[in-house]
DNA sequence: GCTTGACCTGGAGCGCGCTCCAGGTGGGAG
DNA sequence: CTCCCACCTGGAGCGCGCTCCAGGTCAAGC
């Protein structure tokens, strides 16, 4: 079968078998099947849905925007605009969010590269001075 | 007078006055000077303390660990090896999470480029393969 | 001198996203 | 058949980083 376990999820997806649970729990997995006697098996399907939640979550997409997505899949395929809109306007964040960190990280290079001044040659550099870059 | 009210300086840092309580409180923020009434009166030092900080916090650093770095800051000039291994170690964490999102970005416009396409032409596209990438 | 609004303190509360627990069940390995 | 471990449910708890509140004080402007 092409269906796997939660722990087989789990090794795949990097979620945690309660955060599944989880996400089932507050809908923001539909309709797992489940074996006769209650245990979940997740498809194929499931896998590239859940790499699609990572792929949000990892990049900061509020679970409550994710609700909104996965009621929009549910409402069918009249929805492909809006779904598409909430795409865009979260890629748009997370281009401005790697924008933002590329401004930190050049700050704290210097920050970096001043302590390594700093340390070559201690004496002129009055260490204070490292607080306030 | 080069010091400011929190006021001024939630204008200039974005922090709340809330924010800049509660950092005192947690010792993040220490030796904060006071009128003689108990008002708080920050300095231009203050101020670039908390540029670092809040770059710090926006690459999600923990708050413990800037705790650790008021900590070796206020232990005095031979904790600066400690203070720069803190900060590369941070920076190497923020330029995985850049190309870690750049990753996530990509798999997003993908995405994006599968609506648009279906948008485009409408039927040969099943729509349920929209949640399969 | 009075008003008014920014500010003070200590402490409680909150929102998010899980994470853990108790107590019980399913099902493949030996 | 038995064992044992992965799995089940409902519900409580948690860690982080603030955020809000009550009840009071300071000080600039009129």
């Amino acid at each position: 079968m092409d269906s796997y376990s939660p722990a087989e999820v789990t090794a795949r997806t990097g979620f945690t078998i309660d955060t599944l649970r989880y996400y089932e729990r507050i809908g923001l997995l539909r309709d797992v099947h489940r074996t006769t006697g209650g245990r979940r098996r997740f498809t194929e399907d499931d896998l590239r849905f859940l790499h699609l939640l990572r792929c949000l979550r990892d990049t900061e997409m509020p679970i409550a925007e994710m609700l909104r997505y996965v009621e929009l899949l549910r409402e069918g395929d009249d929805t492909q605009a809006e779904r598409l809109a909430v795409l865009q306007d979260h890629e748009t964040r997370v281009a401005e969010q790697i924008d933002r960190l590329r401004g930190h990280q050049e700050h704290i290079r210097t920050k970096i590269a001043l302590y390594g001044a700093a340390l070559e040659q201690p004496v002129p550099e009055p260490a204070e001075d490292l607080a306030r870059v």
